[in-house]
DNA sequence: CTGAAAGCGCTAACAT
DNA sequence: ATGTTAGCGCTTTCAG
């Protein structure tokens, strides 16, 4: 690429400085540029304008061209804190890199939770003319939106509304637990603790009820006193592990509601001189890197599709003719099983 | 808000549609929507003016404003991984939140280091007419940036290239590790081990560089034997430190290159019987919360100013005039002390 | 094979 | 106190 120059006024160099400077019409540099098929150029001539272009160095303007044609190109995302935590924003980096393969940038502004903020963001990106949004949260729980995202496409992410209004991507809880108590039993497990989450939320009800369901589907009762819950850290689900494992009957293995309380649970097995996984299996839920990979023996777990709900998300946007609403469905993206050494 | 009118064709309604309804020139009712000082318009008119927007829903077109006034309010931000690591990623909160006050919005992405990413990227912001440009990595290292980068104010953040020609914001990691070092001797340890980090890398000398100032600093001798080196995880630390506190005159404490080794360390002490911070105390530096905070005793550690990189970024390309490059200062942010309870 | 001209939605200097 | 008018840089229909 050469120098740029600029053209009157210190200005950027514009079609038609190009269409000057190739003694062609500005229209034949459009032509030229966009690779119009209708209009057949000639070599000599789209040669002469491909010169210009890279002699003064111009670059096409987005904003003239999506003015005229009415495309933004652009993609907004809404979220609360997604940003701020660090398995969440891999619900960007599975956005942005889906808008990508559509030649679609991504707006994107993490309100902290914030109403004014989320306001003016919202405002800021209808005013851009973005061509869908996505609202996303930092952990699965129902929202209510300001009404005026729905002036465009929108999508909900890792949340939904109560009346399942909108469409909405999230994570399948119920599979997830499901798929973790299966891998338990799987190893031959029958006597498997649950320790979950105590504040009420989706992922609390659907990882209980996935639990309930694989012992179910395998045959095996379900023991109340094996289902223990606590705030979700690694402090408090110390306390607990220990106490489930200085029971006569201890449980082989623990299924733990995330990975920061298996950290805790680790703790616990170890003070007691038990062996992860001989011993007590540990399986987790999130998939932390930092955690479940730095833990040792490294932790099973069960990741959250961030980076796919992510993915869906502009997909489905783009998928969605033109302006039309997408339709309502919730889309439940499976919580894949990501083995490593504790189990 | 009302309901959005559709105009002709099925358009959003435009200034020109506010125009007519409110009787009144289109000149007018940018006047009024606009606040213009220098043009008094009667109360009257203005409420006929806002009237006609409310009832038609408009909203300013964004881009057909940038595309008059030559601004486009917005600033692209181009980084390696930055997204997908949990810490880094508060570059991204800082240079947003920062660029919300300018009234800016910000164009993100994330190029996986891939080079034919970056430079599309970088294509594309460029033709949106980003006012500015940030290059952002997820570590702190040497980058050689595309040279196209150049044709818009940049600055680099959490980077810098090797001959400091470009402005660059970067933590301050001798400070870091003078600090962490410095905190230890304070509380009256004079044995104090540092596992490094093996690979080169400017954290690894500067943080060496920090911890032997301290010593100096307080008169105490620099002891090669208690600086080690490993790779920057959990397990290999563990190795180390369990080395390090076997020996006959153990080091009292222990700083670590980051958290993640700390993690290990956490362990290689507890496995021989001691305890955080009474037989041996631990620093890391980082600042992970989810390690941090998670562990028992939780870590006192040094912070990476990433949110203060991000939002200095942009603050200094909003501080430089229309267009200006900005002066090719190597900006060197402090890194924090976090205080918890391990030493 | 190429160009003229209209217009996307808005701002702002200049009139009135 | 308000309107006229000329663009901003581009796409696209219609002519030639």
């Amino acid at each position: 690429m050469d120098e740029i120059t600029r053209t009157k006024r210190n200005r950027l160099p514009s079609m038609y400085d190009v269409a000057r400077l190739a003694g062609v019409s500005q229209t034949t540099v459009s032509f030229v540029v966009n690779n119009v098929a209708s209009a057949a150029i000639s070599q000599e001539t789209r040669d002469r304008v491909w010169a210009a272009v890279h002699a003064l160095g111009w670059r096409p303007n987005a904003m003239a061209r999506s003015l005229r044609t009415r495309h933004s190109q652009t993609l907004g995302l809404i979220s609360d804190e997604v940003v701020t935590s660090p398995y969440a924003v891999r619900i960007i980096l599975g956005a942005q890199e889906a808008a990508w393969v559509g030649q679609q940038m991504l707006l994107v502004v993490n309100t902290s939770g914030q109403c004014d903020i989320e306001q003016t963001a919202l405002r800021f990106m209808l005013e851009r003319r973005v061509e869908g949004l996505m609202y996303a949260t930092m952990y699965h729980h129902e929202v209510v939106p300001p009404p005026e995202l729905q002036s465009v496409p929108v999508i909900l992410v890792n949340c939904f509304v109560a009346d399942r209004s909108l469409p909405a991507i999230i994570p399948d809880e119920v599979q997830g637990g499901y798929t973790a108590t299966e891998a338990l039993i799987q190893r031959g497990h029958y006597r498997i603790a649950f320790i979950n989450e105590v504040i009420p939320m989706p992922a609390l009800f659907g990882r209980l009820e996935g639990y309930r369901q694989a012992l179910a589907n395998y045959g095996l009762p379900f023991d109340p006193t094996l289902v223990r819950s606590c705030h979700s850290n690694a402090h408090d689900a110390f306390a607990v592990a220990f106490a489930l494992l200085e029971r006569e009957d201890r449980p082989t293995a623990i299924f733990c509601f995330n990975d920061k309380m298996a950290m805790g649970v680790y703790d616990a097995i170890k003070r007691l001189g038990l062996r992860i996984p001989q011993d007590v299996a540990v399986i987790g839920f999130d998939n932390l890197e930092l955690i479940a990979a730095q833990l040792y023996p490294p932790l099973t777990t069960i990741a959250l599709p961030h980076y796919e709900m992510g993915r869906r998300a502009v997909e489905l946007l783009q998928a969605s003719p033109a302006g039309e609403n997408v339709p309502p469905t919730q889309h439940y993206l499976p919580c894949p099983l990501v083995e490593r050494a504790s189990i």
